[in-house]
DNA sequence: GTTCCTGCAAATCCTTTGCAAGTTC
DNA sequence: GAACTTGCAAAGGATTTGCAGGAAC
């Protein structure tokens, strides 16, 4: 995939759902879209904020607040909340998964197991529950930190 | 079990916290301790505080938080997220649960179950994390909210 | 008497909202 | 030109902190 498609299925899907609702592109939307595409991680407000402001000094706090929301509504991005820290992860047309998150370093490995979500559905099924999400997040200390007990923690 | 004796076990644990760490009893802390080990539920501090202050309405907000931290450290209350909302529950000798949440009245639902932590524990040998705790929440509508889709939701 | 606790008010942190000026359509 | 967006400052909500007076040891 070439570099400038990063996320180009996803800025269509974005500009669709802006046209849907009446609402205009933005130069700090594109900007904001594309940092928070082109960004592997699991980033707060914050990460993502000084991220676009590299580019971009001059956009402000509240409308990375307010693309976020868009984002979401347009089922473009997902919050979470890891370890008390609010987080957004891209969420299109990706497989649901789960998160390990490390205390000492803070990194966040993903995974998904079919097993589990048979279970819990068995689970809801006895009780009559019916499911429309769930979270799973799984917090120790990963192979790096876990084998250097000795190492400050880096940030939490 | 008499009345009386509900929480007896953890309040002697909490006494026991105390003096480890030098610090004092006070009517206040035994009224919100008896007034959260009295309770089954999954409470907010302002529940809690509501609860405390039909029995003493003198007691702060703050009291209640700081006591909370308390609880915590001595290892007698657990805190959780669920659905956005900061809850409480005992934590004392209680086998590690997950819960259910009905997006729609705010039931909470527990349930624990041997297999879902048996592949946790395999998947994390796997990357070589080493595990400390962990948090499954499940979302969706419980049995009686989802057989009356037209009634009010309640309460988030 | 010393140390700790309490409640209030103030401070903080994170997020949202009101608004005047600037952009997009 | 009408409608939407932006950044700032102010407002909100939740939680923590500073402090003077009160309680426990």
């Amino acid at each position: 995939m070439l570099k400038k498609d990063i996320g180009r299925e996803e800025k269509e899907v974005f500009a669709a759902y802006l046209a849907r609702n009446h609402l205009k592109r933005s130069e700090q939307r594109e900007v904001i879209l594309d940092t928070f595409f082109r960004s592997e991680r699991h980033l707060s407000v914050d990460d993502l904020l000084q991220l676009v402001q590299k580019r971009r000094p001059d956009v402000g706090r509240t409308t990375v607040y307010r693309t976020l929301k868009l984002l979401q509504e347009a089922g473009l991005a997902q919050e979470l909340v890891l370890d008390g820290q609010r987080r957004f992860e891209r969420e299109y047309k990706r497989q649901h998964h789960d998160h390990f998150i490390c205390k000492s370093c803070g990194e966040i490995f993903e995974f998904s197991n079919a097993d589990i979500e048979r279970i819990q559905d068995e689970i809801a099924a006895e009780i009559g529950f019916v499911i429309v999400g769930h979270r799973h997040q799984i917090y120790g200390y990963c192979r790096a930190c876990a084998t250097r007990p000795e190492r400050e923690e880096v940030r939490r």
